[in-house]
RNA sequence: UGGGGAAUAGUGUAACGGUAGCACGAGUGACUCUGAAUCACUUAGUCUAGGUUCAAAUCCUAGUUCCCCAGCCA
């Protein structure tokens, strides 16, 4: 075979160095490459059926498809598997197209829909009945499934199997004029019903559906198969690996049945293990059972694993595609951590997030000995890992809060925050001294302290040299912004919410704790103006994103994620050790 | 009890007969005006049993465990 191939993209690597490098899948693409196969063309999907949003798992199969069209110098097309009108929706559709365009991994922006091969299809179902490969079946859904045998016993064939061909083109003919009811008729393909693999006896190609379609509207009453539609969708597309998840492992037997019985060229189908997440639930089922029993508050809810709730959330684009290369891609079907997730998103968001200060728990402090009317604007650093950021200004006064966690009357070791007595930074600002705690008479609790600051240390240094250990975040009373703050959790408390023991449902483990509104949090005015979808990294606390929810003068904060804590961990050992 | 897949540190993922590596987690320390970030070090693995071979995660045999399939869903 002549190996003279189109050369690709300039950036296209095909030296046979390269032939060990990469997943498994990228080595098949590589290797059939390197044989010559497909004219030295490669070509991948991504199908999607329009009937719930995309998520996570999805977008590695983004990434996948994207991916391997983009180091192979090939495109990659977005097609929407729409072959069963009672599902699917043009506002999925809409959803679907948003959420690749904003993965933004190279799609060029027109979708390609199966529903535009409807008429082809059509004819090669006609073209199968011909050859005497496919035949209409009069027996009933329940019927259809007694025939078709089990696991372990062969199923026999259908009494129709033997119609002639003037019949059965009769007969398809009029199923598609709209002359008999929902499941009255199917048009099966003749395979083999003693086949060990189920999806060959004798599958259903066709079925009556009188349902409008979101494109085709009401020119069909028929619908075909994903089994009878997907290969041959490839093929038309001239895609060259159309890559897919594990489950249809055993379909592949049946796509190259119709491919080689239509003798139209096929693509070499390569399975890997779908995405799974600990804590949170992948099918689009239950996402929709989510969404349809207000468990969440819609498909973008920034608890859902859906690509919309993520960026609302405050995940970005690179957050995703970076933990979508980190997991890798393989045929073991394992779970991953969604702490992967998390520090994908924390590292992405440590280069490009504003730091801002903000109490989520606020404890006000006075300043005894800082002048009443005294106002100072201190310089603060935009973000430490970006020198381009710059700096902007944060109002001091002699009132300000901090955060109910940054004091503790009776400190365990190594609490380096406030106590009675204790000196720490203010960041940006000057070394306060704990002096006195104020408490509610009624329920005892503290509700102010007196501090005195120490006007020398302005800059973060004292001049007599004495170090502090604790820097702790502020806002000024007078100057913050009041907004909302809402704490996401994981949505379900147990790792493996889809492994339910008997008597339990899988929605008995949803986490009454995944959301947390706090209503009484202060954030530092330059933050006035913040829009939708900004990220920003309240210092000290983690990452936080505007919310469409947000008014004028009254925003709204989605937690993102926590920054690591170190300390978390030491006070958890040191209760637990108690 | 049919068919199709898969098993490598806690979790993922490499190693393609020739030193079992990487990331995250976990642990220790350094640094730090974010207990963040950063840096250094440590921890821990080939499902089992046989066999082939100078040499096996890799090849062979037999077992074990897990996942998928009995939609007119995709």
């Amino acid at each position: 075979m002549s190996a003279d191939k189109e050369p690709g993209s300039p950036e296209s690597d095909s030296s046979p160095e390269a032939a060990r490098a990469g997943h498994f899948v990228e080595q098949f693409v590589q290797d059939d490459l390197s044989a010559g196969k497909f004219g030295g063309r490669v070509q991948t999907r991504f199908p999607p059926e329009p009937n719930g949003y995309l998520h996570i798992g999805h977008a590695k199969s983004i990434c996948l498809n994207f991916g391997i069209a983009a180091t192979f110098g090939g495109i990659c097309n977005l097609r929407f598997d729409d072959t069963n009108p009672t599902k699917e929706e043009a506002e999925y559709v809409r959803s679907i197209e948003e959420d690749v365009r904003w993965l933004d991994v190279g799609w060029q922006g027109d979708a390609l829909y199966a529903s535009d091969y409807f008429e082809q299809l059509y004819q090669w179902a006609v073209q199968l009945i011909q050859s005497g490969d496919a035949f209409v079946c009069d027996l009933t859904f329940d019927q259809i499934r007694e025939y078709r045998g089990t696991l372990t016993a062969p199923g026999k064939e259908s009494p129709f199997r033997d119609r002639t061909v003037e019949d059965n083109l009769d007969l398809f003919a009029r199923m598609r004029q709209g002359e008999f009811p929902d499941g009255s008729r199917t048009l099966r393909a003749k395979v083999d019903m003693m086949a060990s693999n189920l999806n060959l006896r004798d599958p259903v190609m066709y079925r009556i559906l009188h349902a409008s379609h979101h494109r085709t509207n009401d020119d069909w009453c028929i619908y075909p198969m994903y089994d009878f539609t997907h290969g041959q969708s490839d093929s038309i597309e001239k895609v060259t690996h159309s890559i897919c998840t594990l489950e249809f492992e055993d379909h592949r037997p049946l796509y190259d049945w119709y491919l080689e019985k239509l003798k139209i060229d096929h693509p070499r189908q390569i399975e890997f293990a779908r995405l799974n997440l600990t804590h949170t639930v992948m099918s689009k089922r239950k996402l929709l059972q989510l969404v349809e029993e207000d468990h969440v508050s819609g498909w973008d809810d920034p608890r859902m694993p859906t690509l919309s709730g993520l960026r609302r959330r405050g995940y970005t684009p690179e957050s995703i595609r970076r933990f979508c290369e980190l997991i890798g891609v393989a045929k073991f079907n394992g779970m991953i951590d969604i702490v992967q997730l998390e520090n994908c998103v924390r590292e992405h968001l440590n280069q490009c997030a504003p730091r801002v200060l903000g109490v989520l728990d606020p404890l006000k402090v006075v300043i005894e000995n800082y002048p009443e009317s005294k106002r100072e604007e201190l310089q603060a650093i935009n973000n430490p890992e970006d020198p381009d950021a710059g700096q902007r200004t944060l109002p001091f006064g002699r009132e300000i809060y901090i955060e109910r966690s940054d004091f503790l009357e009776d400190p365990p070791k190594k609490f380096f925050r406030l106590a009675p007595g204790r000196e720490v930074r203010l960041r940006y600002a000057y070394f306060i001294t704990c002096r006195d705690v104020v408490r509610d008479p009624k329920t005892d609790e503290v509700v102010e302290l007196r501090c005195t600051y120490d006007p020398e240390t302005l800059g973060g240094k004292a001049p007599d040299g004495r170090k502090v250990k604790g820097t702790i975040h502020w806002v000024s009373t007078t100057d913050a912004l009041p907004v909302e703050v809402r704490i996401y959790d994981h949505l379900f408390s147990v790792e493996n919410p889809s492994d339910v023991p008997d008597g339990c449902d899988w929605l008995d483990h949803l986490n009454p704790e995944s959301l947390n509104v706090l209503p009484d949090v202060w954030v530092e005015p330059s933050l006035a103006n913040a829009q939708p979808g900004e990220i920003y990294q309240f210092e000290r606390n983690g990452y936080f994103c505007v919310d469409p929810d947000s008014r004028p003068g009254r925003l709204v904060f989605n937690r993102t994620v926590t920054l690591r804590d170190r300390w978390a961990k030491i006070e958890k050992r040191q209760t637990a050790g108690k």
